[in-house]
Formats: C-alpha cells, sequence, structure tokens
DNA sequence: CCCAACGATGCAACCGCGTGCAATTTCATT
DNA sequence: AATGAAATTGCACGCGGTTGCATCGTTGGG
C-alpha cells in the first residue's frame, strides 16, 4: 500500500541510499539529489517507516506512559502534559493503563518487545520496585509523583510527601485545632503511607493534640466521601481533617455538606494538590499546592536527558509544596 | 543488549526459523523443539521484538488513539476504558494529543509513519473530515463521539447530538419554561453545532418558548461559569438553560449561586453526560444520559472487526439517550 | 516390506531502512 | 590543465523476524 524508500527510489533514478539519506538528518546530500528525492517522494506520498528504520537505528521514540491513576481527574492534566511535552520533542507516547489485573511484569515484558526508548511511571501509587522493573530490564525510566528515596535507584520527580504530612499538620496546630484526623488515601499507596507518616511525625511534637486517622478506598471523589460520612456517622467526628487529596477533600466536603455541618465553623478541611475545581467558589478548599506542571516538565527533560545517557546516574527531583489559604479552615489563632 | 532470535537459536542448537515457529501461534513445531526452545529463550531472557515483526507481517497492533478532549473529566472516563479495553485485546494505544497547535495533517502523516493498524478518534468535537484524512490514507478508522451523518465514510460511533437537542427542549417545554436558553460549548465543535441545532428545530415547534442561545470557549468547568456569569450579569437570563455539557453545567450552576440565585426556583438547568459528579448531593444536576461505555465498547467492536476486514463497510452507530431527573429543574406542570 | 503422505526442520529470501566503505564526482588550487 | 582534497553516491550488508520451499524423517496402510 505505502511507498518504500526502494519505490521512490526507482522514481527518481537513483539509489535507495539516496532517498535514505535526504531524509536522514545531517546526512551527505546535494542539494539537487534532495530536491529530485524529494520530488518523486511528494508524488508518492512517501514518507520514512519509523519502525523499520527502528530497527537499525535503534531508537523508536516510543516512549511507555504507565499510570495507574484514571480516576483522579488531576491526571487528566498529567496526560495532557505529558502528551504534548513529549510530543513536542518528537516523542510518541505508548499508553499503558497498569489496572489490578493487569500483570505488572506482563507489562514491562510488552514495552520491552515494542522497544520504547524509556519509561515514564506517572504514579503517586505504585511501589517503587516497579519503576526499578524497567531499570532492571535496561530500559531508563523516570518515576514521576514517585516516592522520594535518599537512595534511589531510579530518576524520581515529585514532591517530599513526608514533608507535605508535616505542613499539613503544622497548619492545623497554627490554627488551634486539638482533635485532627487525617483521611488518607488507599493504604496500599506510597503516597497515602508517606503523607501519613509526616502527619503523624509532626503532630507527635505537639502532644496536646488528638490524632487519628483512616484510609479511603481510592483517590476519587465517591471514596472521600464514603469515608468521611463513614467518620461523620460513626460519631468519630475531629474538628478537622487533612485529606491526603483533593478528590478526597471534595468528596469529604459534599458528605459534611450532606451531614449539615458548616465548613469552617464546625468542621475544617485540609486537602493536597490545588486542582482546578478547589477554586471553584462553591468549594473554596484550603488545600496545599503541588506543582504539577514543573513536576511534569521536569520529567521530561530528565528523560530526554536519559535518552542520549542512559547510564546517567539516578537522581530525585523533588519540588517544593506549599499551602494555600482558602475558605476550609478557620483563621490562625491570634495568641 | 537484549537477546534476539539468533541468539537463542545458537543457544538451542536449532534454526531462528524454529524459534519464530515456537513462539508464532499455529506454527508447525514439534512438542519436543517448543521446549528445547522455549528452555533457551527463558535462560536469556528472549522475548521477539515486536517491531520487527511487524515488518514482515504488516501488523504492528498498534493503535493510534487520538483526542483533543483534555479538560474534560469525562474523557478521564473514556481513556480509561479505550485503553483497558484495547489493552484487553493486544492492542496497544498510541495517545495523540491534538491541541490547536498541531498539524492534524502532521499526525495523520505521524501515525502511518509508526505503522499503526488503526485509529480510533475520540472527540465530540473534531470535524468529519479529520477521520477521513485517515480514511484517505488507508487506514482503519473510527470516530468515536462523532458527529453523526447519514452517507458516513468512516465508522462513526456516538450519540444522535439533534436528538439530544431536541430531547432537552423537550423537557423544557413539558416543565412549563417559556424563556429559555442554550448555553453551548465550543461554536466550532461538530457535538455544540448539532446539539443546538436539535434544540431549536424542537422548539420551533412551540412558538411560545422564546429562545436563545450563545457558545463557551471551551467544554470545561471555567468557560460554562464563565459564560453563565455574563449571561446573568447582562441582565439577559431566561428561566431555564440546557448546557451542552455537564462540565459547563456545573460551572453554571457554580455562577448562578455565585449571584445568589436559587436553583430551581429561579434558574433551571439541565445538562448532558450525566457524569460521575452529576449525582453529587451538592449538584443534584438533571440531565440527559450518554452511555459512554457501550459507546467505547462498541468502538473497539468495531475497531477490531476492522483489523481483520479493512474494506467493512461504513457504519454508524447510534446510542440512545435518555433524561436523568434530579434536581435542578423545576417539576413538570401537571394540567 | 514398500511406498505414499504428512509433519518437522532448515535454508534462503525478504520486510523497509541505515550506514561503513569504496568508487566516483566535484571543486578549489597551483 | 593537472592535481589533491573534499563532497557525493552506490553497493552490499545487517537490523530481528517471518515464511515459501525443499529436504528429511516418520508413520501408516496396503
Amino acid at each position: 500500500m505505502a511507498a518504500t524508500s526502494k519505490d521512490v527510489a526507482e522514481r527518481a533514478g537513483v539509489s535507495r541510499s539516496a532517498v535514505s539519506r535526504t531524509f536522514t538528518e545531517g546526512a551527505s546530500v546535494s542539494e539537487k539529489m534532495r530536491r529530485r528525492v524529494e520530488k518523486a517522494a511528494r508524488e508518492l506520498g512517501y514518507s520514512p517507516n519509523a519502525l523499520a528504520s527502528s530497527l537499525t537505528t535503534g531508537r523508536t521514540k516510543l516512549i511507555g506512559l504507565v499510570s495507574n491513576n484514571f480516576h483522579n481527574p488531576i491526571f487528566l492534566e498529567v496526560f495532557d502534559l505529558f502528551t504534548r511535552g513529549l510530543q513536542d520533542r518528537g516523542l510518541r507516547p505508548l499508553l499503558v493503563n497498569l489496572t489490578d489485573e493487569t500483570d505488572p511484569e506482563a507489562s514491562v515484558q510488552m514495552l520491552r518487545q515494542y522497544s520504547v526508548d524509556g519509561v515514564v511511571v506517572a504514579s503517586s501509587t505504585l511501589p517503587p520496585a516497579f519503576a526499578e522493573a524497567f531499570r532492571k530490564a535496561g530500559v531508563p525510566v523516570v518515576h514521576s509523583f514517585g516516592r522520594y528515596a535518599s537512595a534511589p535507584s531510579v530518576h524520581v520527580v515529585g514532591i517530599d510527601n513526608k514533608a507535605c504530612g508535616r505542613m499539613a499538620a503544622q497548619t492545623l496546630v497554627e490554627r488551634g485545632y486539638t482533635r485532627v484526623g487525617m483521611l488518607a488515601g488507599p493504604e496500599s499507596a506510597t503516597s497515602s503511607q508517606d503523607r501519613l507518616a509526616g502527619f503523624f511525625e509532626e503532630m507527635a511534637l505537639h502532644p496536646q493534640v488528638e490524632v487519628s486517622h483512616s484510609y479511603a478506598e481510592a483517590y476519587s471523589f465517591d471514596a472521600g466521601r464514603a469515608e468521611m460520612l463513614r467518620l461523620l456517622d460513626g460519631g468519630m467526628q475531629a474538628e478537622a481533617y487533612f485529606c491526603g487529596d483533593d478528590v478526597l477533600s471534595i468528596g469529604a466536603l459534599s458528605a459534611v455538606q450532606s451531614r449539615g455541618l458548616k465548613v469552617p465553623d464546625e468542621i475544617g478541611i485540609i486537602g493536597l494538590n490545588d486542582m482546578e475545581m478547589a477554586r471553584w467558589e462553591s468549594i473554596d478548599l484550603t488545600t496545599i499546592r503541588q506543582p504539577i506542571r514543573q513536576i511534569v516538565a521536569s520529567s521530561i527533560e530528565l528523560m530526554v536527558a536519559m535518552l542520549s545517557d542512559p547510564d546517567r546516574y539516578p537522581e530525585v527531583r523533588i519540588f517544593p509544596c506549599s499551602v494555600v489559604e482558602r475558605g476550609t479552615l478557620r483563621a490562625p489563632r491570634s495568641d
């Protein structure tokens, strides 16, 4: 169906090498030859087969984009940023949706079969071991939104989740809350574990504060709402909650509202992410801002750097987060 | 780096053909040979290079998944469903984000360069011509959420947007509204155009109703909110609005709330999609349900069918929509 | 016991392209 | 105009697999 370099060569009356060279950056071709080949190519609607060429060059420009967060709206933006950023650099994202049923090992093998040049794991819930599996297979990998580790074996770009947990704790303490809780994401998610650890670590410095915690089943509105309803109806209500993610916060707010409680007077909420919805007047969520754009941009930079130097020394890039004050926490004590 | 069939062949003391055959479904290999090859393959961590084999088989199992709706949360679910559905059938989605800056023609060429077996265009806003460009290039294509056409040149799976517009109109008429408006999505989107056309068509049968319309800049919360604010502050307020999509509806609701108006007493809203948020108690949106799962599942079925019969006669699959009654429209007149 | 038929295997060509190398052309220089 | 260097071109091989065809060993039926 599609024209090959042979067809073009014949039509232009030159060798296949010549065709290949006119379509190869920096190859030695005379101006006359190039024009001749390009004319023939145009007439035949030819464009080189990227896969065939990858066989000899060893580069496919395919990047595996693997994630399991297909329910958190924040990841739509993440996918948007990743796909655009990769496209802008001539790279093609091969999307992998890692559900609970899919075998992680199979995904690794699949991406190797397709000879991807690199893999970016975009997930705040997958364990480091997953990204490491790619590294072991010799594939450049960067884990975005991954777990911070002091001695990483793969590139990690994200935030310091523990520090965020502490930050949330400090904020609640400053506001004078004395009975607080953390409504974390799924227990298996590394981000949940770390945020929770930081939260408790900081709270340990404030023994006057009573601390509790529980887990939502997923990073989703519904899970946040369900868990908050359970807490409220169980009569275990704290004065304020740190929710592990904005989606949980917003779900929780809906639950609070359903039970007729006033925010922030009767119950306080602080989230994490600063997703677009957090700004809505009807929500007005106090939250900790995670710099998504920077994380994605930095991940892509790192990936591009690894393509030219696959053995680049593993690096951790942590971006600072900060509290965005809105209306779901009461004002700081002015004592 | 990675082992090749030659390596495996040498190690097992057989020919490369034998290796190829043990990894090819339905090839003639003795049980003894297969075991021998599999052992060597296991020891070397070999798995066949999908790209190299595609060179001779002509199939890559790559499917271009192109969209430009990276801001409507509904599409996160769409991507989730598509990626999982494709994966389950051994197909790999190559994701293409079609922004305003990217040249559509370049995308077509790019996907051809990667020899994708097929393309699914998942977009409610792209014109039919875009999908047709793939067809012209000889690539199987199905346009999901595309424009209904009586004489399609490509496969289209989706809903009858005009009928939805009429359905919304009827619903408002039944509720006794006499001054209504449509808050449509971007003017260039085919779905906007068709929903609007249907809306006006139906309203033409009810001359007692005063009808107006305007466009949001995008299918997004913010755009819906902004446009509704403009309408309210311009004093052009109707009694009820049909919003072209739930995200617009929810943005509009936020605007209505900001201006201190009561829903549904002072202003009514009906949306389209029935996204998860529409069910939230704090939103409780009356809307028209679009059967996303069915549309995606059907699109994938169609794509798979086209892979074995590329010249399959173009087909349009339209799924019925229905009104989901919640709390943002007043009760029907009981006259 | 012989021969036909069939399944298993290897050989070699090919898929579409890149690239080292040698041959050839071009061009500036003397 | 002759000469040497530099630029251009083509040849042939290889990238990792697949597959038609010929060969070879088995098996089964007469």
